[in-house]
DNA sequence: TGTACATCAGTGAACGCGCGTTCACTGATGTAC
DNA sequence: TGTACATCAGTGAACGCGCGTTCACTGATGTAC
């Protein structure tokens, strides 16, 4: 081995196949979803025979959890970005956004249904640690608004979508923030990103369905 | 034929058979998940040979798809029985909550992450809005609450896990409501459940994010 | 600089598996006269 | 009630496919002296 923090040409080549196998697991995540991965699809696509993928993972599983630990690392890396520039809530949501439009695939293989037979890899813990970091701090640094002002400029539309059904703007918003909520609370329950967090989570869900009630729902 | 109404023996005998499949198909995806169903399994289980099934369904998509259109269904029934008790949206909310914990995996298969390869049938487009009629007859209806209450007992115990981040409670819970509230919006949102319903995605998502400021985030 | 050896990326054949779907068929159940 | 026929559930063999993983190997690249 050469000094510290010198890579051999050997030691280069092999990150950079590394990494190529998996910019073409993440292509195949994309247009087939992650159950459907399959190391023979990439080896042929990079022109080399199934079992040379040996050489660089330790097989399947170990290969999506190596994605799934890039996916948390990415967002972290986002968040950190994020959070140079100043720690605001309103900040961190919309990178959230740009984040997840970027690589659907990416956002639903971390918080969509959980693929069965595959848990997250434990040391992912400590990502997602520090992903909860940055947004507890921004929290904590958030001055509430005075007063939360209705948007429903673009109610007209949904409106006329839902044709026949006539009830006031405001109810439909409220509709929709019903699905959008507790989607939200259920479908994170349900996929186990509270395990082990202490929650209530009846009582979780409880507190949104009262504020689904509220002036501003 | 019989009398119109009336079944012949054959015909009870095909739908029992057909039922006894989808049971099976259930409980395939409740395991495995929905993109491994596989009819050859199911088949195995009924103690048939595979080719059989295609006496009950055109192909595996066909049955994938008749398994989305019960479970929409079913959602449907669940609301309706709950709307006849009386129009309120905390009841809806929770009859959901029940549905979605009584089978989890039934839930995500119609707003889970999008099966690669699987839309769901045209024709669910009127259960879906019927559903939502359910909803919007239920926040049409509601006079809201003066004043929305904070409901932080259970923080401490979150508070517990999270260790060394000391933040008040308060930002806990708007952290809380920051990964629930959006992963709503954006995964209905990805996974296309807005799809054609006119409305401005991105203004909702501003909508949530300003509702975080809001006093009782 | 040259030689002997070690490392290791990648190959090709093979194993055993399960899948969806088709096809020509058997045999039981129902129907019409 | 009995016979001839139609319907249709289910079978078994076959097709062609792709998969993950193992194994003994070749041949290029790097290392030590």
């Amino acid at each position: 081995m050469g000094e510290p923090g010198t890579r051999t040409p050997r030691e280069r080549y092999r990150a950079q196949v590394q990494e190529e196998i998996k910019r073409h697991a993440w292509r195949q995540i994309a247009t087939a979803g992650a159950s459907a991965l399959s190391l023979s699809a990439i080896a042929r696509q990079l022109g080399m025979s199934g079992p040379a993928l040996y050489r660089y993972f330790a097989g399947r599983d170990e290969l999506i959890a190596e994605l799934v630990r890039d996916a948390y690392r990415s967002l972290a890396d986002t968040f950190a970005t994020r959070a140079e520039a100043g720690t605001d809530l309103a900040g961190l949501a919309y990178a959230l956004r740009r984040w997840a439009l970027d690589d659907p695939r990416r956002y639903f293989l971390v918080y969509g249904t959980p693929v069965p037979g595959f848990e997250a890899p434990r040391d992912t813990t400590r990502i997602t640690a520090e992903i909860m970091a940055y947004l507890l701090d921004a929290c904590a640094a958030e001055r509430p608004p005075p007063v939360p002002r209705p948007l429903d400029s673009h109610l007209a539309e949904h409106r006329a979508w839902a044709g026949e059904h006539s009830v006031p703007s405001s109810a439909r918003r409220r509709a929709l923030a019903f699905w959008t909520r507790l989607h939200g609370v259920l479908s994170l329950e349900l996929a186990g990103h509270f395990a082990g967090m202490g929650l209530d989570l009846a009582e979780l869900y409880a507190d949104e369905v009262r504020a689904l009630g509220g002036p501003r729902g």
